[in-house]
DNA sequence: GCCGTTTTCGGCCCGACTGTTTTCAGTCG
């Protein structure tokens, strides 16, 4: 049973323990736990034979190591099955819809038995929910929003689908003129997360514009957005609408002098806050998003910037990606963050697709796209023949085509080209070409496209089988996840990562918006074991390339350096570090094509 | 259920917004 498991056992018993009405410290504890687990990199189900390390852990006590023993030796858990003999599990599909919490959750359920959906549909469709207390005709259209919401989509959206319409909103907002400062995308978009559920946008006014008039003319100009679907909310400071996509945006007004707070507060995580909250409390201290401040408000002592802020509270600047409270304020605490990789790092991409397989692009157009972002070298990676759907090389095809991407580096491209091929790992583990053909490559990068269910016993087999084949050299989109549509198949990672260290192989932090695979929480698994990491794009046409900077935020939500990841090295140094192929002689290999 | 150099009991982050209310409970982030 793997953590995220355990955090969706605890995470609904404190959803269901909030329905039911328990005390808030009681399902805080539950959801405490859970949020924990989820990002722990250490696997829960090993933990459980050291009781004491696992109390170690903050929010962990004797009663919860209990719990999470049953857990793992169970599968389940005993209070989750009984509340579920109480509310059906349907109930938690309710919560999720907005506008109703556990308080009217639980009232739906005591008056109508409303645990689903659409029962909750029928009733106000029926006209029946104002006819309780607390309910009435906008909370019955609310709620009929919320239901449509649920019913086309889960929430949640690609990391690249929110940065666009950050980047189209913020010119927008732009066009409101002088009164304009700045606007900055807070939130989970900033922290890169792998998908975002909503979009939050901060303005700052310009000096001479702060009144409230300005503020309220700014409102009205930014809900003239020509992408908005529904507005949710128009306040003083704030308003909210939902483009036709289903993303809910919040913009925010506020003044230059709160800026840093206002920042600092939501970009998030809201773990990394409650945490930077207890602290400031700690120092005798208040902070909100206004300002951190003695407790009881009387002097304000900083709020401007997120680094006067966290100055303040003894603790080196963090990055956004690291703010996930998992370790990343004791490291600031002691001058020990990692200095995070740069998109400015890099110097090659180790994944693409040209004509000869499923690529929209020529070697040529895919090598001028990549020297004009900046990179030094690029491995051209056409699919391998089991990959039929994609027009993968025959062991002929793939012969010739490597030969061609050895006689590009003669027609001055200013970009090394790399022979490279995206080889597939068979049922068996077996690779997807001859050892004769491999040993004619650059760069083999192999990768499953084929019986992603396997169990996880035989999974992992199939994996290691790949690992140890002395010619594989970088795991491809590792995982083979496809972020809100697949789930990441199943292995043993621990194990897995053990055999690339042991055998130099490394791991692909792939760039594609609904890959990020590796995803942070392994890559940070990754550096502790040693293991290299590679970031590619897996681009099929020239516009794909600029991916990269996902995979970069990704890198960094794992907490990687610039040395932790092979392809920030010079091309001949690359080669160097990549693992040696059986016979190879590495001078001559690097030399090859200068 | 967890936690503690003001606490072993009594708190659990905290403020804005909405919709329902005429002063506030519930929801949200």
């Amino acid at each position: 049973m793997d953590n995220k498991q355990i955090a969706r056992i605890l995470r609904e018993t404190a959803q269901l323990l909030e329905i039911d009405g328990a005390i808030i410290g009681r399902y805080r504890s539950y959801e405490k736990a859970a949020e924990l687990i989820d990002s722990l990199p250490e696997s829960v189900e090993q933990m459980v034979k050291e009781p004491e390390k696992l109390k170690e852990l903050p929010g962990i006590g004797d009663r919860m190591v209990e719990h999470l023993n049953e857990i793992v030796g169970t599968g389940d858990y005993a209070l989750r099955k009984k509340l579920l003999r109480k509310y059906p599990a349907t109930i938690l599909d309710v919560l999720q819809l907005q506008s109703l919490g556990p308080k009217k959750v639980a009232l739906l359920f005591k008056k109508f038995k409303a645990a689903t959906v659409a029962d909750v549909e029928r009733l106000a469709k029926d006209g029946k929910l104002r006819e309780l207390e607390g309910f009435g005709e906008k909370s019955e259209q609310n709620i009929l929003k919320a239901v449509e919401v649920f019913k086309k989509s889960t929430g949640r959206f690609h990391l690249n689908t929110a940065e666009d319409a950050a980047t189209s909103i913020t010119a927008h907002i732009k066009k409101a003129g002088k009164a304009v400062e700045s606007v900055t995308p807070a939130g989970s978009l900033r922290r890169g997360k792998e998908t975002v559920g909503d979009l939050d946008l901060l303005v700052t006014m310009a000096d001479g514009h702060t009144a409230q008039k300005h503020v309220d003319a700014l409102a009205e100009h930014i809900l003239k957005y020509p992408g908005i679907d529904q507005t949710l909310a128009h306040g003083e400071n704030k308003v909210s609408f939902t483009l036709e996509n289903g993303l809910q945006v919040d913009v925010r007004m506020l003044e230059k002098a709160n800026f840093g707070a206002a920042l600092l507060y939501f970009t998030g995580s809201k773990e990394h806050n409650v945490a930077l909250r207890g602290r400031a409390n700690d120092m005798g201290w208040t902070l909100n998003e206004y300002q951190l401040a003695t407790l009881k408000g009387e002097k304000h002592v900083a709020g401007k910037t997120e680094e006067e802020i966290y100055a303040k509270l003894k603790l080196d600047f963090i990055p956004p990606e690291l703010r996930e409270n998992t370790g990343e304020i004791a490291a600031a605490e002691k001058h020990m963050l990692p200095k995070l990789i740069e998109l400015a790092d890099m110097k090659g991409d180790l994944q693409m697709h040209t004509t000869a397989s499923d690529g929209k692009n020529s070697i040529e157009e895919m090598a001028a796209a990549a020297k004009a972002l900046g990179h030094e070298y690029i491995a051209i990676t056409d699919h391998s023949k089991a990959v039929t759907v994609a027009n993968g090389l025959s062991e002929e095809r793939m012969e010739a085509h490597a030969k061609k991407l050895r006689a590009a580096n003669d027609k001055k491209l200013g970009i090394r080209v790399l022979a490279g091929s995206e080889v597939d790992i068979m049922k068996d583990g077996s690779l997807d070409y001859s050892d004769e053909i491999l040993a004619q490559l650059d760069v083999v990068v192999c990768s499953i496209h084929s019986y992603f269910n396997l169990d996880r016993a035989e999974m992992t087999e199939r994996m290691l089988a790949a690992i140890e084949n002395p010619y594989t050299q970088i795991i491809a989109h590792p995982t083979g996840r496809l972020l809100l549509r697949r789930d990441a198949i199943d292995y043993d990672m621990e194990k897995i990562l053990d055999a690339c260290a042991k055998h130099g192989v490394a791991m692909e932090c792939n760039s594609y918006p609904d890959r990020l695979d590796l995803k942070d929480v392994y890559l940070r698994m990754c550096k502790e074991r040693g293991v290299k990491v590679v970031i590619s794009t897996d681009s099929h046409n020239t516009g794909n390339l600029a991916f990269i900077r996902y995979g970069v935020t990704t890198a960094r939500r794992g907490w990687l350096t610039k040395a932790d990841v092979l392809n920030t090295l010079p091309v001949n140094d690359f080669l160097e570090a990549l693992r040696a192929k059986p016979g190879a002689n590495r001078k001559k290999q690097a030399a090859k094509g200068r």
